[in-house]
DNA sequence: TCATAAGAAAACAGATCTGTACACCCCTGT
DNA sequence: ACAGGGGTGTACAGATCTGTTTTCTTATGA
């Protein structure tokens, strides 16, 4: 039973880290926007990493369930079904706010500093890997690709935040197509 | 003419940045680690913003450098001379501080409350395109290829970040080969 | 020798950060 | 009617942040 207000409060966490970053974002401004009273905040998490986690906990969730579903969903087959997610970077990478990948810009800024909020990037990583590699097996290709293919997921969500990359997408289900069929 | 104290302060600001963050890393922490005085150091840098924009500057400047000559005393030809700077990056990983990709580390946190810094980053990931560009022309192969390595070479370094990833680094190298030689 | 300039050290200003305390309100169940 | 829980709003504590100012020391060059 997710309460609403709970809930709220991660939308709002969640743009606003996804957006300016973990550290850059205060926790004032989260209630600000939120409109949820401080002292709720704090009932609902103990401390502001407590809420960071909680926000990637559902965020990592919900990717799993887009993810999963989208897959099943498909109507290809083949290539066609490993070459999905990297179509979907295009309308991702245009969304207003884009700011690549949440999970690593989690990591990056808590490299070091934040044992638990690294360990759940981790894990967010290790779950796509092996998103691909069940991809990988249902249509009959070696599961060894997914080590190659899961970088090039990150490096475009990466790269988009600097340029335009339409085209590196483009470029990039070229080269799985003639990677796999190779 | 580097005075001495400009640059012990770009290495320990650098240092600092790329393992903890742009918005972790406080002035009085560089301050205290470079063992130079807070007004010198404001002598140098007129803001915290310029400061990393001057770090941000001389790493892209020195990663340019790197690269070139490591790619102008390459001995081998063909495939190798493209596959050389991913290999190199299975030591780049294994530093100690290591910390991803400095240049999209700070893209992320900057990304829209600064825009020089984020520009900054877009440039230097802009010439590492332009380098591998080069460097497939000077080898024969399709230039085309060069939008379809960097996202590769910038997930790596990203996914090194949370797990190991010297087999995702050997079956990328191997991707690459059959990628060019189809 | 003395003037000048540069840097060190530390205090300070003002803003902002996380997290807590307190007083009030409002709604619901008994 | 009324007790109690949950939420609001605000003030506050204490730390930390950027950036400035002030004072003192020290080195150098005329």
């Amino acid at each position: 039973m997710p309460t609403p207000r709970r809930e709220h409060l991660l939308d709002t966490a969640e743009q606003l880290f996804y957006r300016d970053g973990f550290h850059a974002t205060g926790i004032d401004r989260i209630q600000a926007e939120s409109g949820v009273a401080k002292t709720t905040l704090y009932k609902h998490f103990q401390s502001k990493d407590a809420l960071i986690l909680a926000v990637l906990e559902r965020a990592s969730l919900r990717v799993r369930q887009e993810l999963e579903t989208q897959a099943r969903e498909q109507e290809g087959t083949g290539v066609k079904r490993i070459l999905a997610p990297f179509k979907d970077l295009r309308d991702i990478c245009e969304e207003s706010n884009f700011n690549g990948c949440l999970f690593n810009n989690a990591a990056a800024e808590f490299m070091y500093s934040n044992p638990d909020i690294r360990a759940l990037a981790a894990e967010h990583m290790r779950w796509m890997q092996s998103f691909l590699e069940r991809l990988l097996l249902e249509e009959g290709f070696s599961t060894d690709k997914a080590l190659v293919l899961l970088p090039m997921y990150e490096g475009l969500l990466t790269l988009a935040r600097v340029q335009d990359s339409s085209q590196a997408i483009d470029l990039t289900l070229a080269a799985i197509e003639t990677l796999l069929k190779a």
